[in-house]
This record gives C-alpha cells, sequence and structure tokens, in this order.
DNA sequence: CGGAATCCCAGAGGATACTG
DNA sequence: CAGTATCCTCTGGGATTCCG
C-alpha cells in the first residue's frame, strides 16, 4: 500500500533529472571540453580533461552519445580515427554553462564561509 | 617532478568547483526545496524531498551550512525547533535553477535519442 | 523534534595491462 | 589510436537504532 503522503522525486525537485543528466562527475569536463575546444579525438579529450582514464571516458562517452549530446565519428582508416562533438541537444547546454561561469566568482565567498565556519566555536552552535 | 603537460582539473574545467559544490546527489534538491518554499524546519524539508534520511539530511545540510549557502537558526524551546533557510549567497543561485528548469523540457529529446540508440543496431555502429 | 551512532553496501571510479 | 578487460578501492548513501 502506498501511501497518500508519499512524494514523486521527480515532482519534489524538477531539475533532478537535469542535473543527474549532465552534472555527473566527469560529463561537465567532457560536455564542456567539446563545447569550448570543437570536434576532437579521444586522446585530444583526454589529455585536455587531464586526469581521466580510458575506460571512464569511454563509458562517459557512450553514455552521452545514448543521451544524444555527443556525437561520435568513426574513420575507417589506419590508423583508426574517431572523432567527438557535442550536438545540437548538447550545445543547447552552452547557456547553462555561461551561467555557471557567471557564479563561479563567488567560491572565494564559499571559501570564506569555510574558513569561518571552521574558526567559530562549535560549542555556542550545538544546542 | 612534475611535468609541464600536466594539467590542473580546475583549469581545464572552469566549472567543476561549482557543479561540486551545488549539484551533488541530495544539494540540489534541499536548495531548491528550500529556495522554493523559503525558510522550514528539518521534518518539512525531509518530507518535501521525499526519500532522504534524517542521516543524509543532517550531513547535507551542515556541509551547505559550512559552505555559506544555507543557515540554520535554532531556537531552545521545549519541544526543540530548528529552523533553515537559504542564505543570500545561495539564493544568488537562483537563476541557475531557473536556467535548469528552462531546460528540462529537452528530457522528452534526451528520452527519444535513448530509444534510438537502443533500437539502433549496434552492428554498423562498433567498428 | 532534531538529530547522533553504528553497520552495511553498491557502484562509480582508479590502476594496470592487453588488443584490433 | 581507440578502446577492452580485470581487479580493486573507497565513499556516498541506505537501514536501523538510540538520545537529549
Amino acid at each position: 500500500m502506498k501511501e497518500t503522503t508519499e512524494i514523486d522525486p521527480a515532482q519534489a525537485c524538477p531539475i533532478a533529472p537535469v542535473v543527474d543528466l549532465v552534472f555527473s562527475r566527469w560529463t561537465t569536463p567532457i560536455l564542456w571540453t567539446l563545447n569550448e575546444y570543437g570536434r576532437q579525438r579521444f586522446v585530444e579529450l583526454q589529455r585536455r580533461i587531464g586526469t581521466i582514464t580510458p575506460k571512464v571516458l569511454t563509458q562517459r562517452l557512450r553514455q552521452l552519445e545514448r543521451d544524444g549530446l555527443v556525437t561520435r565519428t568513426y574513420h575507417a582508416e589506419v590508423p583508426p580515427r574517431v572523432e567527438y562533438d557535442i550536438s545540437p541537444l548538447g550545445r543547447s547546454l552552452a547557456p547553462l554553462f555561461h551561467s555557471l561561469a557567471e557564479w563561479s566568482p563567488n567560491l572565494t565567498k564559499v571559501q570564506a564561509a569555510r574558513e569561518h565556519f571552521d574558526a567559530t566555536e562549535p560549542a555556542h552552535r550545538r544546542p
């Protein structure tokens, strides 16, 4: 029996699905890099992102391709060449990235808040 | 020895720190709910978010408080009463949430892309 | 009411090595 | 080059119980 008070997660927070889609650990750097530098190969992507392993990069690229945010083009050459690019749908996320970039200067305030929090006596805070 | 080709993750993707801050699994629903319904108590938050456990809610609230995105107000009454609210800094994220909400209709395209991907023969895709 | 304490687990992700 | 294949780690989070 479901209770009538039960809450649908998607209704509780309508933006959660978009967050799951775009802002997982590695999807953000991948989409951002593709959006910034355009069509590029597997290794270029890997080098630009810096610390990602081939396995994880493949996994996330496959997922993004399935979600229609990224395209994959295989060139049957020797040596093989594969190019990834952001799709039109993926590119429609660009304003989002801009909003994030615009907010990022506030990170200094976050840093300050953390230092203040850590420096403040915990005693009078926790009843 | 650091190689000169080494890449700073934050430089590789400048928006990654903001994503870490705001778009973890539960921080989004918490911030969204506080931003939407305003100041409220622990249990109200828990009921609105729906499936979050008290432990996790406490953890994330503490983190958000430390980051300066959420405020916590303790009222020494019987029974005790605690109210959470979004801080001005947290409220400055509202445009971001709006951008996300505006993009969310595109989720239908994502769904379509998935179905197409799954329905397409894998054979001719994977060389 | 608003947590804290404890135990537990899946699954994302890292390290390493190998292949068409 | 563009991945696969294993193996392993580790943390976010779930379930449960108890406390002031």
